[in-house]
DNA sequence: GTCTATAGTCGGATAGAC
DNA sequence: GTCTATCCGACTATAGAC
């Protein structure tokens, strides 16, 4: 999985980007369903219409291919929930917002995690999850960068509002395991389990919408009250 | 490593069992590690000291082998958390327990399934959590059976009590819904996060209870009081 | 039962014509 | 920039001696 910095050309032809395009789609969806490893380039070029050079000259290897992939997504996820992290950091930053407010940004950063993953949109639900959940099975080097950009944009937020919402320190040890089950109300939304063990074979806005109520009542029913100071 | 010079001599007794449960030990770790494309026979059978067509006879094939480690984790599972789920399912069956024997229960299973997963004993508990967190990244046909087993021995007894305590219909959406974010908070303990993000390097006896403390509370605080009726 | 040697296959990468 | 044909390494599995 480490092979020097081969001589990557992103040139930008009308007619070499179309094809760049094309693999890039294709590889999203193959990465996804069938992993790195399986995932052939040979069914690679077929399925994008190109020839099996074709990846090695738009993205020096397989492995370039693989890591242009995941900058993707993480360019993908920036884009959706960066600039509510970084509104929730600055509103801290600046003021001292009372107990309802904090609760309500926990939930909307939560919500809008849960809204990014199942959400029916452009490069398919589907793959999201698959490249989601190996994220966690394979920690790739490629992979890093994905987990560094969710503990940045979900993580620390998280951390410093229920710091402040239990009155303890953020590095508090108490703190991180209530990040972390937080979370977790979140993050099992986003694996196998909600289409098989829900029963649902779509997962459309509106129920997209119960899911988000689900959480989001939950974390007010946990940290609404004083009583969560203890914990 | 190496068994002293004691009994050198292989003096072909139990000398077949022996390199099976090599084997078996040695693919348990590489798979976990690497994964089943990744593991190569070559370096399993050099890491179990036997030669490389042991594979194939022993366990007919490189699949056979991984489909007996997932058995044997699925056993370990079912030995575990097996009786447990067991038992709640009569005790529900037989009587109509107060709220707080619920909760208790609850509480119970939830906390057995982490004290599983992050126990440190005998085969490892980075290779579990490797193994069940590839289990959901490659819907394989192995792997089936152990989220059956999941199911069976968390999910079910889990959705019964919270019908109880929430007063819902066992097969309500709501009802699946907090299962999902229940069984959340503690299979985020479950995966890569609990080394990194805690910045724990080992995780002993006592910070798995604190761990389950925390799970235990954060479900008592979710169910204990009737309120919980409404969501 | 154990091992060496090898068969047969597949997949990533490359050379060089167009 | 695009393509055909090919190379080469790695892997699983097996044949057959001991």
């Amino acid at each position: 999985m480490a092979d020097p910095p081969t001589r990557h050309r992103p040139t930008t032809q009308p007619r070499g980007e179309d094809a760049r395009r094309r693999i890039l789609d294709a590889a999203l969806e193959l990465f996804a369903r069938d992993g790195f490893d399986r995932a052939s380039t040979r069914d690679l070029a077929e399925r994008a219409g190109v020839n099996l050079p074709a990846i090695q000259y738009y993205f020096g290897s397989k492995e370039g291919l693989y890591r242009t992939v995941v900058e993707e997504i993480i360019h993908l996820m920036e884009a959706r929930i960066g600039p509510l992290a970084a509104h929730i950091l600055a509103e801290l930053e600046a003021a001292n917002p009372p107990r309802a407010r904090l609760v309500a940004m926990l939930r909307e950063i939560m919500e809008g995690v849960v809204g990014l993953m199942l959400d029916d949109a452009a490069p398919g639900r589907q793959v999201r999850q698959k490249f989601f959940a190996r994220m966690e099975a394979e920690p790739d080097a490629a992979f890093e960068a994905l987990q560094a950009c969710m503990i940045r944009s979900v993580c620390v937020p998280c951390r410093l509002l229920i710091a402040r919402l239990t009155g303890l320190e953020a590095d508090d040890e108490r703190v991180l395991l209530r990040v972390m089950t937080t979370i977790g109300l979140a993050k099992v939304f986003c694996g196998w389990g909600v289409a098989g063990f829900l029963g649902w074979t779509t997962i459309g806005p509106d129920r997209v919408r119960i899911i988000q109520t689900t959480i989001g009542d939950q974390i007010e029913a946990l940290f609404l009250h004083e009583r969560s100071t203890i914990a």
